[in-house]
DNA sequence: AAGACACGCAACCGCAAACAA
DNA sequence: ATTGTTTGCGGTTGCGTGTCT
């Protein structure tokens, strides 16, 4: 379901030239990311043109900021959005309209892109098939209100909210996937660290990610969001809360 | 088995607001 | 007050994957 990085350029592999200094731009590898996890995490953000300098990514801010928000915050919630989170969205969108960053604000762990997908691709087309049946039994134009449409959410949507127990969710960046499932723990991430439960997460074509986090400590706090490890354990990463002010 | 189509998601783009110099 | 920079937002696009025929 997730696009396998493109890498869209053609010059990450070093060819020092003024190619090599263009901005990037696609997908993150799984080197990217890590590098941007771990600047923001010891670091924090300053603004974040220097976070891609300081991190010595060939990516914009902006484009650092994106990733950051909508992918690598260790904040975000990994389950599919649930029956419950659907009908917030559709009660807030029908009375503030497409603002997404302040329906994201009421739930916490979502992102405005997430949001947004999610209308765009599943709940606008279904209330426009509501609206359109509507017409076609000659009743109102309008779509239908959020609690009749809670009905049809209901029965479209049951199969979304039972998250299995998963070990690593789906959406987790792939350095740390490696280091949890004792990619670096054990020496890093050599050989044939299979990111074999990542399986939908990017999948970098053959430039596999060092990851060289030499800080047994980063797996606890990549892996803190879902493994309930207490935020007090944060505590004693020097630097790691500068990165949630 | 293969091609067409639909779906879902990541990321880009353009714009406007906020802020700094 | 003006200008330049940064940030945040919403719309949109591109593309990998799944499903259907």
């Amino acid at each position: 379901m997730v696009r396998k990085p493109s890498h869209g350029d053609t010059t990450s592999a070093g060819n020092g030239g003024t190619e090599a200094m263009k901005e990037r731009k696609g997908l993150w590898s799984p080197e990217e990311d890590e590098r941007l996890f771990i600047q923001i995490t010891y670091h924090g953000v300053s603004t974040w043109s220097s976070v891609a300098q300081l991190a010595r990514l060939r990516r914009s801010g902006k484009s650092c900021r994106l990733r950051w928000m909508n992918y690598l915050r260790p904040d975000l919630k990994k389950e599919p959005i649930s029956k419950r989170e659907e009908e917030i969205i559709i009660s807030l969108q029908q009375s503030i309209g497409n603002r997404w960053s302040t329906i994201a604000a009421t739930m916490p762990g979502r992102t405005d892109n997430e949001i947004k997908n999610y209308w765009n691709s599943r709940i606008r087309k279904r209330l426009n098939a509501a609206a359109k049946a509507g017409r076609d039994d000659g009743a109102s134009t309008k779509p239908a209100p959020a609690s009749e449409e809670k009905l049809e959410v209901e029965a479209t949507n049951n199969a979304d909210t039972e998250a299995g127990p998963v070990p690593i969710p789906e959406r987790f960046p792939v350095f740390a996937c490696q280091l949890i499932d004792g990619g670096i723990a054990g020496g890093g991430g050599s050989g044939e660290n299979t990111p074999s439960t990542t399986s939908s997460t990017q999948q970098n074509s053959g430039e596999e990610s060092e990851a060289s986090v030499g800080d047994s400590n980063m797996i606890h706090f990549i892996s803190f969001d879902d493994l309930d490890y207490p935020a007090d354990l944060l505590m004693d990463l020097p630097g790691a809360m500068d990165a949630w002010e």
